[in-house]
DNA sequence: ATTCACCTGCGACAAATTGTCGCGCGGCAA
DNA sequence: TTGCCGCGCGACAATTTGTCGCAGGTGAAT
């Protein structure tokens, strides 16, 4: 139930309906800020496709500038960009609109660097690589927060291994050799596991 | 810090009635919550060396009575206990006294985990196994501007694997043919990982 | 005492996964 | 163009797993 995907046909209705609603009003406002050109690029479309009014920011400056004069309903945040303005940028957009709901990214699975995140006031957390149905998943899911599966997490080693190798792997941008370097594990290797597995393989 | 050179070495098991000391300074109160009965016998004349005026608790419920009639200003709580109640008891700690601040451990290093519990109002996150200084040392940092090292993780996946299994093996109280199960691995090969590495953890 | 249900360690051998080498290709900067 | 580096992939040896099975131990129920 946690990661329902949008296993629907055409999102595209869904979101028009649930936007009819609020539609007469305005569409939510949604800042992205990472320094990823492509992923801004790439995830642009897609949250405009659901119903968010985008702007976008390649800095923690520039989004500051934006927020400033607008704060953003919504904002989605790559801690990793250059220095720690990530983490400074989710406190400046905190402070400057205490009811901002704001998902931050990372590619690694940095438990401090999160649990930093959110004590500056972001409200959610994802690793990336995401897609834009995870984001607006994150949004929603804040209002009812209660239940949290926690420990009990007899996690299959091999996934936990797999698991491991995206984040390194998206850190690297993709680059296995560095990747395989990174890791301490011979290139081939890496090679042949990440064959293995084209895609699936959850839970 | 600020260690009181007090000679009492000995582990006072009445710890509450430390006024018999009737040093001029009052001890810090702190509720060690952990349902390893080992785990507080080991830590609890740490931190009273240390200087806290230490309660123990091993269960929730019993950490929010003895809470209720006296909210401890600093608190330990291991989220791995039966049931969410680590975390309830997070939240139920902070409301009792918003100033509490609330360390929280867990035997995993699950993101998600430690983000609710900071959410929920726990002031910092430590992965178990934890030393008494960590824990001082996490309640002696500012939930201010710290610098957050991002990324930098690049943990070799061997290591991982083993964390990973020694926190399973844990939880099942050693017992070896249960972890494999678990961990959906086969119990030789368990027995043979484990025999390779001889030094268990430390720190 | 005996049976049962489980755990533990360990030997042995086949099956599967890794470690290594090396080749050819394709970008990219000097 | 040359050199550096990354990518995919074949091949083969070195290791590591998966499986079986056996012997011994423990605790509870019979």
């Amino acid at each position: 139930m946690t990661s329902l995907k949008t296993k629907n046909t055409a999102k595209n209705d869904t979101v028009e309906n649930d936007m009819a609603e609020n539609n007469m009003t305005e569409k939510a406002t949604l800042l992205l800020v990472d320094d990823d050109q492509d992923f801004l690029n790439a995830l642009q479309p897609a949250m405009c496709k659901r119903g968010f009014l985008v702007s976008l920011a390649n800095s923690a400056e520039s989004a500051f500038e934006l927020a400033k004069n607008d704060p953003p309903e919504f904002a989605v945040v790559d801690l990793k960009m250059s220095g720690n303005s990530g983490l400074v940028l989710v406190r400046q957009l905190a402070s400057l609109n205490a009811g901002t709901r704001i998902v931050v990214l990372t590619g690694f699975a940095s438990v401090t660097t999160a649990v930093e995140a959110i004590k500056l006031g972001a409200t959610h957390y994802l690793a990336k690589p995401v897609d834009a149905d995870e984001i607006v998943a994150a949004f929603e899911k804040q209002t009812g927060d209660d239940e949290v599966e926690l420990a009990s997490n007899p996690l299959p080693i091999e996934r936990l291994e797999w698991e491991h190798i995206q984040r390194v792997l998206a850190e690297h941008d993709g680059n296995i050799s560095a990747t395989a370097r990174s890791l301490n594990m011979h290139r081939r290797t890496l090679q042949r596991k990440l064959n293995k597995h084209p895609s699936s393989y959850t839970k």
